[in-house]
DNA sequence: ATGACCCGAGCGTCGGGA
C-alpha cells in the first residue's frame, strides 16, 4: 500500500503537475492540502482512475482525498474545533489486507502567524483537537495514519538555519510540544524513523532563491500507529518535484507499507 | 541592511502563506 500527502498551493494551478505525479507513482491513495477551492470547482476529472472526495472553501484552505482503491469518508471536519470551521480536515478508510480497516486523517493544520495571539492559540486547540480525537481511535485499537502539512518543524534539525525566526508559529516550544504530544500516543514519524538524521525537507519558500539554497523546512508527515509502522518500508519527500516549472512551494511526501 | 514570490479576489491593492 502507497500513501502521499501533498499541499498543492491551489489544485487549479497544479493540476497538471498533480495528474503527472499520479501517473507515474501510482499511490493507492493521494491528501491534498491547501486546494484553494468549492468542492464544486476541483477539477475531479482531471485524474483518470481516481475518485475524488472534496472539503472546500472559497479561496483558502481546502483538503481532498484521491483514491485508486475504494475507501469511505469517515469524517469532514476534524471533531472538537469551534466553528466557524474551516475546510481543514477529511478523513477517510480503507479496507486493510488483513481485514478490518485503516483509518487515514488529512489535514492542513493551522499555520498560527497570522491573527496574532488568537491566531496562534488556535493552532494550538486545533492539535489539541486532533491528538484526543487520535487518543479515542487509538484506544479503540484502530489502525491509523494522519497525513498532511502540520505546519510543524518538529526539531532543529527539520530546518535550514536562518530559515525562520525563533518565535515563528512553526517552530515555537507550543507547537513542538503539541506534536510530540501526537508520538506519545504512540505514533510513529514516518519519514524520521527511515532517516533519522539529516535534512529531508519538504517544503521551500518562493522567495529568497529559497530552494537553490536549500533553506527548506520539514512540515509535511505521516504519523503512524505501530501496526502500520512496522509494515512500513518507504518515507520520504519527492524533493525533485519542486525543480519542476511553477511547482508547489511543498512537495509531495510519499509512504510505502508491506503486506502484513 | 533590505527585500525578495505566489495565490485568490477582483480591478485597489491586500491578506495569507511559512
Amino acid at each position: 500500500m502507497k500513501l502521499a500527502t501533498w499541499n498543492v498551493n491551489s489544485i487549479r494551478q497544479r493540476q497538471a503537475h498533480v495528474a503527472d505525479w499520479l501517473q507515474r507513482h501510482q499511490p493507492d491513495l493521494l491528501l491534498l492540502q491547501e486546494i484553494k477551492c468549492e468542492a464544486e470547482q476541483f477539477p475531479a476529472l482531471a485524474f483518470p482512475g481516481y475518485r475524488a472526495e472534496v472539503v472546500g472553501q472559497k479561496s483558502y484552505n481546502g483538503v481532498a482525498a484521491l483514491g485508486r482503491v475504494p475507501f469511505e469518508v469517515r469524517a469532514r471536519a476534524l471533531p472538537g474545533v469551534p466553528e466557524p470551521a474551516q475546510a481543514r480536515w477529511i478523513e477517510v478508510e480503507v479496507a486493510s489486507p488483513e481485514g478490518g480497516g485503516i483509518v487515514i486523517g488529512n489535514g492542513y493544520f493551522p499555520n498560527g502567524n497570522s491573527g496574532g495571539t488568537e491566531g496562534f492559540a488556535a493552532k494550538l486547540a486545533w492539535m489539541e483537537a486532533l491528538r484526543v480525537h487520535a487518543k479515542a481511535m487509538l484506544e479503540d485499537g484502530r489502525d491509523l495514519a494522519i497525513l498532511g502539512d502540520y505546519n510543524v518543524c518538529p526539531g532543529e534539525e527539520d530546518l535550514a538555519a536562518g530559515a525562520l525566526g525563533a518565535n515563528d508559529a512553526l517552530v515555537r516550544p507550543e507547537s513542538r510540544a503539541a506534536f510530540r504530544a501526537l508520538l506519545w500516543l504512540g505514533l510513529t514519524d514516518a519519514v524520521r524513523a527511515l532517516h533519522p538524521t539529516g535534512r529531508v525537507y519538504t517544503f521551500w519558500d518562493y522567495q529568497a532563491a529559497s530552494f537553490e539554497r536549500d533553506a527548506g523546512l520539514r512540515i509535511d508527515h505521516a504519523l503512524l500507529s505501530a501496526r502500520l509502522a512496522e509494515r512500513l518500508v518507504y518515507a520520504a519527500p519527492d524533493r525533485e518535484e519542486r525543480a519542476r516549472a511553477q511547482p508547489s512551494d511543498h512537495v509531495p511526501v510519499l509512504v510505502e507499507f508491506a503486506s502484513p
